[in-house]
DNA sequence: ACATGAAATGAATTATAGTTCATTTCTTTA
DNA sequence: TAAAGAAATGAACTATAATTCATTTCATGT
């Protein structure tokens, strides 16, 4: 016997995992999934390309991981917002606002992880980060509606219809030529009062 | 001289042409753009693949013109409803329930058309056509609040709003599951609901 | 019918990017 | 310090799909 793994090398080997995910962050959120190689990955994380194939067995599912990490994260502090005191208006609109504000503060990482499409497996992740994102509203919707600050409505679709605005008002294609709103806290704030006017308007009867 | 291009050819280059575009059609909305290949649309439209570069210089101009060609039929739809008689509430309602219920009723080809990221050429006349329907959207937004139908408001965040409850809502991944809503019709009508709820100047409760 | 020029064909080529693996470098323990 | 096992390396390999082009087929006018 001459070799064993020691906590130390343990570490090292950890690290370099971890400084893998976060290459992925920094290069997704510069140029998108779309330019973000394997080769410019391991470049960014200071290893060679065949070392990310000892930490993951596949583009795929490090880029999987790397944004379930990073929508974990997202999901925590939008989580702790909506478990916060104050009427379930209150909390839908600081969650509302909380979400707009570190969006718009990386607009691009934002697009990638919430709607650039991508390997299937990236795809599946996200799908499910997304699903939570949506539970968070939901639950705040629906706590509306028992409250009495929300009408009755259909509180999942509501929930999707907030992502759908966000994404899109903040950062979408069309928030991308931002030629006309450079400030990015005015950009939250006309978001927040549209999602809030969304979920808490008298509901809209034909006449 | 032996040969001159007659109306005849003429007419079979610009019907082969049109069958080209129309297969990409077919196929996006069959598989989307990530699984549509110039082969598969070659095969769609009945011709060699080497014949779609005798009418298209690339895959992704072929692609931004199917989109552009698509795009530009549904935006002159939601054109029409929007300029039609009535207040411009009920103008935006018409309108946002058409794009609704067109959009559940293809709604594979509708998310490739409005959201799936694909070639740059495609993403580029993407942007157009959606820049062009969200314009759509404002011109009603801004008669609404010049009418006192609806609070004064950022009109064009609310646009992008609008697309982006639209599509999160009818055709993004939270709506594929459709487990519960196979109703499209009700899913229309309860997406409709929440977007006029959001542009429209009736506060549920004051704050 | 035939000569001519254009269009269509689809197998071969090319480009791109993910993955592998023989070799090298590093860690540990005797 | 030397042997042994593990990790890292990156050039080579491979898979996929876009694009090309030598050849064939088709239309036209004499």
């Amino acid at each position: 016997m001459a070799y064993r793994h020691t906590e130390r090398v343990q570490e090292q080997l950890q690290d370099k995992r971890d400084r893998i995910l976060q290459a992925v962050r920094a290069v997704v959120g510069e140029v998108g999934f779309r330019g973000a190689q394997v080769a410019t990955v391991a470049e960014a994380a200071g290893v060679a390309t065949g070392t990310v194939y000892r930490h993951f067995p596949s583009k795929g599912e490090l880029f999987a991981e790397a944004l379930a990490l990073n929508a974990g994260h997202e999901l925590a502090v939008l989580a702790a917002v909506a478990r916060s005191e104050g009427t379930a208006m209150d909390r839908l609109a600081d969650a509302v606002r909380v979400f707009a504000l570190r969006a718009v503060r990386a607009r691009r990482l934002a697009w990638a992880m919430i709607a650039e499409p991508a390997e299937p497996e990236v795809d599946a992740a996200r799908l499910a980060s997304r699903r939570a994102f949506a539970d968070v509203f939901e639950g705040l919707i629906t706590d509306g509606i028992a409250a009495g600050d929300f009408p009755p409505q259909n509180a999942r679709l509501a929930a999707a219809g907030l992502i759908g605005a966000l994404t899109e008002g903040l950062i979408g294609p069309l928030a991308q030529d931002a030629d006309h709103q450079p400030d990015a806290a005015a950009l939250a704030r006309d978001v927040t009062a549209f999602c809030l006017q969304a979920v808490s308007a008298r509901p809209y009867k034909e006449s």
